[in-house]
DNA sequence: TCTCATGATTATAA
DNA sequence: TTATAATCATGAGA
């Protein structure tokens, strides 16, 4: 239905002027040159000032019902319905104001305002015509989306908070026990997020929706009194939108928020130093002192030696760091371990292989690199 | 409670 | 990117 459609049919049926009346301007002006039509005029504009207030507080009576439901009387138009019927101006409306409408309705005068109305519109929409543009998506809000999307909090429930716990765990180490516990407390406060998520953007949505559909019923009632055009209510259905959405992107803001406090804290939390188990510990000394000419593990090396230490690569690239900066800095406190490791070693080298002698010894590969403790066969310096 | 050991982090240089 | 050096923070033992 377009504009002008919508504009004669809200003529049609009415009392007072024909519809050829209203088509003529000069007969409007003739109307209006006499007193009792402009009396008529002043009474009619008041009238649909009072409905408009009214409207208003109705709307809002609706949003926080708190008034007794025996204030509100039934329609007196059987075509508008009920709120399950959709009409907003059906059950639930003050009798006093069905009154007002309905004589407002049937006023001998309404297709003449009506007329000018229509003419005012016509002239408005002209100027506003083009103002209306799509806007861009906001990139907050696609920031926001994406971030969700990343923890697992919007989107496919599976995947995203494991693998962010996961690589969580991952960068910080620790045993795979520790390790497992934690994540899945890190899962479980993640998914008691998303479910708040989930139902808040749900009730928001309906929020939305329900006031867009009473809006979009209250311009329709409107529209009987005086023109609206589709785009208007188009108009305002996008306004709407926007309010919500900002209202959404609080929503999506505080969610991050909460996500990026508990990662902070499981990571803090995996952060606190733990000391890798002797076993670990002999293991990545006795690499450290069988090369200590270099003391540099390949990534192979490393990765191997985080496979049987059930440590992580970048620990093991940490503990060797260390190593090797504290055994420079302090030899000889380190001699009495070098020491032992080394006959380790080259217990160990004997054994598999008889015809090892101690001077080919991986406990003697030094020539150059970092200092080397001296050792007799049995141990002893 | 103090001290030392040790894993992690950060800034810097090569 | 990786190694080094300095430093921090925490665990463990006396």
């Amino acid at each position: 239905m377009d504009d002008q459609t919508r504009m004669m049919t809200g003529l049609t049926g009415l009392g007072g002027l024909s519809q050829a009346d209203v088509g003529d301007p000069d007969s409007v002006r003739k109307q209006q040159s006499l007193g009792q039509p402009q009396q008529d005029i002043g009474d009619i504009l008041q009238q649909i000032m009072a409905i408009t207030d009214e409207s208003l507080d109705e709307a809002q009576a609706r949003c926080w019902p708190e008034d007794s439901p025996a204030h509100w009387g039934g329609s007196d138009d059987p075509t508008e319905g009920g709120r399950a019927g959709g009409g907003m101006a059906g059950g639930g409306l003050p009798i006093n104001f069905q009154h007002r409408k309905h004589a407002l309705n049937c006023h001998r005068m309404k297709p003449a305002l009506f007329s000018v109305l229509c003419e005012i519109k016509e002239k408005t929409v002209l100027s506003i015509r083009g103002v209306q543009e799509e806007d861009p998506p906001d990139p907050q809000i696609m920031r926001l989306d994406n971030m969700l999307l990343a923890e697992g909090v919007s989107g496919p429930e599976k995947g995203g908070g494991s693998a962010a716990a996961a690589a969580a765990a991952a960068a910080a180490g620790g045993s795979p026990t520790d390790s497992s516990i934690e994540h899945s407390d890190y899962r479980a406060k993640l998914a008691q997020i998303r479910q708040i998520y989930h139902s808040e953007l749900e009730k928001y949505e309906q929020a939305c929706s329900e006031f867009t559909n009473h809006v979009m019923n209250l311009l329709r009632e409107q529209s009987r009194t005086r023109p609206i055009s589709p785009k208007e209510i188009e108009r305002m259905v996008a306004i709407i939108h926007r309010k919500f959405s900002s209202i959404q992107m609080q929503l999506k803001q505080s969610t991050c928020e909460a996500v990026m406090i508990l990662r902070s804290r499981f990571l803090d939390a995996r952060r606190k130093r733990r000391n890798f188990n002797k076993q670990a510990t002999e293991v990545l000394n006795e690499y450290f002192y069988s090369h200590l000419s270099n003391p540099y593990p390949s990534e192979e090396a490393k990765e191997e030696l985080a496979k049987k230490c059930g440590i992580t690569v970048s620990q093991v690239s940490n503990w060797f760091g260390n190593k090797r900066i504290r055994y420079k800095k302090n030899i000889g406190k380190f001699q009495e371990e070098a020491n032992l490791y080394a006959v380790k070693t080259a217990v160990d080298a004997a054994n598999v292989s008889a015809q090892a002698s101690q001077a080919n010894s991986p406990a003697t590969p030094n020539s150059g690199g970092y200092p080397a403790p001296c050792y007799t066969p049995d141990g002893r310096l």
